[in-house]
RNA sequence: UCCUCGGUAGCUCAAUGGUGGAGCAUCCGGCUGUUAACCGGAGGGUUGCAGGUUCGAGCCCUGCCCGAGGAGCCA
C-alpha cells in the first residue's frame, strides 16, 4: 500500500493508501464518524462507517484525542460532500501516538496573544502552515530571480565589530572578552563583495533592539540584500520592481489554495506588473500636505504618510531622492542636487508601506571620509569600507527587501507576526 | 521611552455598587453524511497583585505587574 501526501491525494482516486499523520478534528454521528487528518501537506476528512468495517477499528477511535499521530488506511473516494472534494474510506488506523488529553490549542476563538505562547502548537493549524508556505515560496522566487539574473549569493556575516549605520540601536554581546553585535544589515560587506563578484546578494537574518511594538516590526527578521557594481539608481529600481512582479506572480502561480484559505484578494496581486509608479520626495511631501499631513520637506515619513501615499496607486510606489540627513552616511548626493541622495524605497500598496530601501552608494573617497567623520563613526572600524574607494572605486547600488513585510502584504496579513515561525517581539522571545 | 485600551472558568466574552453567567473546550448520554457538526446533562471561579472607600466592590480610588494597539525609528 503507498503512503501518499495529502496535497496530491486527486492522483489516487479509488486506490488504497496511507496517510501519515495527526489527528485534527473529529465529528460522530452514532454510526458514522468524520476524522480530519493532516499531514504537514493538506488536511483531508477520513470517514469511518459502522456497517463497512470491523467492530474493533470503529471503536478504536472514540477516545483518540486531538493532535494524535495516526497512520491512518482505506480507500480515496471523490466525494462531494467532503471539505476537499475527496475523502478516504477508512478500513484502519493505526495509533502511533496517542496524545495527551490537555491539547490547549480549540479550533476556536483564541487570542493573538494565547497563540503566541503556544506558537509551537499553532504552527499546526492550517492559516500558519499558509502564511509560511506562501514565505517560502516567497524566498525560493527572490533566490530564483536573482540567480536567473546574475548575481551570486555572497553571505554577509551576523556577527560584526561595529554598527553598520551608526542609528538604531544594537544587540549586543560578548566576543572573546571584546564587543560584538549582530548584525542589522549586510550592507557595507556588499560592498566589498560587489566589488569582487559585480553582482552579489545576503540573505539572512538581521537584527534591531529598537523598543519598537507595531505591526510592522520586529526584532530579528530576514532581509535579501542585493548590491551590484556599475549600477545606478534608476537601474536599481528596475530590477526591484521585476524582482517584486516576479516573487508575487510565483505565488499566485504555486500557491493559490493557500492564498484562498488566507481569503487574500488575488486580482489585487494580478495587478502587480512592472513599470511601477515613480513619486520624487518633493512631490510625496505635496500630496501629503494636500491630504491634510503636517509633514515639512526633511521630514522623513511616518506610518501614516506611508499609507496615504501607498493607497494611492494599485501597485507598489517608488519614492525617490529623499533629503540627504534623512539617509544612511553612505548615501550618494545627486549631483543635480546636493541636499538629497540618489536613494529610493518602494511602498507596497494597501497601506503596507515600506518594503525595500535602497539607493546609490558615495564612490568618492574624500566624500566617504568626510561623511563617516560627520556622523561620529570610528574611522578605525571604516578603514576596510574606505579601502574600496582607493581600489578601482565604481558607481555602485543595492537595495534591501524586508522578508516579512512583504510575506504579510502578499498574504494580506494586518500583523507581520505571523509571518515568521518563531517572531522575537518586544520583551518577548518564548517560545 | 511616551500615549490609548484592556486583564472575570482551559479559551472567547457578558455581568446599574446588591446571590459572578453564556458559547466553545472537558466528562457522560444520543444521533448513518458531518463541515469550527448538532441535541440533552454534569463538573469547572481567591474576578492579575497589593492596599483603600463603602453596610456591601468584578465594577469606584491609589500603586504595581502583565497584555494589546499606536507614536518615535525602521525593513
Amino acid at each position: 500500500m503507498e503512503v501518499i501526501s495529502i496535497n496530491n491525494i486527486e492522483n489516487y482516486e479509488g486506490k488504497e493508501v496511507e496517510i501519515r499523520g495527526w489527528l485534527y478534528n473529529k465529528r460522530s454521528s452514532g454510526s458514522i464518524k468524520f476524522l480530519i487528518i493532516r499531514d504537514g501537506t493538506g488536511f483531508i476528512q477520513a470517514t469511518l462507517i459502522k456497517s463497512e468495517m470491523e467492530k474493533e477499528a470503529f471503536e478504536k477511535i472514540d477516545g483518540l484525542e486531538y493532535e494524535s499521530s495516526i497512520k491512518v488506511r482505506g480507500l480515496v473516494k471523490r466525494e462531494n460532500r467532503a471539505p476537499r472534494g475527496f475523502e478516504i474510506l477508512v478500513r484502519n488506523i493505526e495509533i502511533v501516538h496517542q496524545a495527551w488529553e490537555d491539547y490547549p490549542l480549540s479550533l476556536k476563538e483564541h487570542g493573538t496573544g494565547f497563540l503566541m505562547n503556544y506558537r509551537h502548537l499553532w504552527l499546526r493549524s492550517p492559516r500558519q502552515n499558509a502564511i509560511l508556505r506562501i514565505r517560502a515560496e516567497i524566498v525560493k522566487a527572490i533566490r530564483d530571480f536573482l540567480d536567473q539574473n546574475g548575481f551570486i549569493l555572497i553571505d554577509a556575516p551576523i556577527l560584526t565589530p561595529s554598527a553598520c549605520e551608526g542609528t538604531t540601536t544594537l544587540f549586543e554581546t560578548n566576543y572573546f572578552g571584546d564587543k560584538a553585535y549582530l548584525t542589522q544589515s549586510g550592507q557595507l560587506y556588499n560592498e566589498a563583495a560587489a566589488m569582487a563578484f559585480g553582482k552579489v546578494y545576503c540573505f539572512g537574518p538581521t537584527f534591531r533592539a529598537e523598543k519598537s511594538k507595531t505591526r510592522r516590526h520586529l526584532m530579528e527578521f530576514w532581509m535579501v540584500e542585493p548590491e551590484a557594481a556599475y549600477l545606478e539608481l534608476e537601474e536599481s529600481n528596475e530590477i526591484q520592481e521585476k524582482l517584486v512582479a516576479y516573487l508575487v506572480e510565483q505565488v499566485l502561480k504555486n500557491k493559490p489554495i493557500e492564498l484562498d484559505l488566507l481569503e487574500r484578494d488575488k486580482a489585487r496581486l494580478q495587478l502587480i506588473t512592472p513599470p511601477f509608479p515613480r513619486l520624487s520626495y518633493d512631490e510625496a511631501i505635496e500630496i501629503l500636505k494636500a491630504n491634510g499631513s503636517k509633514i515639512e520637506w526633511g521630514d522623513d515619513f511616518g506610518g501614516e504618510d506611508e499609507t496615504i501615499l501607498s493607497n494611492k496607486y494599485e501597485k507598489p510606489v517608488f519614492i525617490h531622492r529623499y533629503p540627504l540627513k534623512c539617509k544612511a552616511f553612505y548615501m550618494k548626493p545627486d549631483p543635480q542636487r546636493p541636499e538629497v541622495a540618489l536613494c529610493a524605497d518602494l511602498l507596497a500598496p494597501e497601506g503596507y508601506g515600506e518594503i525595500i530601501g535602497g539607493g546609490q552608494r558615495i564612490d568618492d573617497y574624500n566624500l566617504l571620509a568626510e561623511k563617516i567623520e560627520e556622523h561620529h563613526l570610528s574611522r578605525e572600524n571604516y578603514e576596510w569600507y574606505l579601502d574600496l574607494r582607493k581600489y578601482g572605486s565604481v558607481p555602485h547600488s543595492g537595495f534591501g527587501l524586508g522578508i516579512e513585510r512583504t510575506v504579510a502584504w502578499v498574504c494580506g496579513l494586518n500583523h507581520i507576526r505571523e509571518t515568521i515561525p518563531f517572531p522575537r517581539m518586544l520583551n518577548k522571545i518564548y517560545p
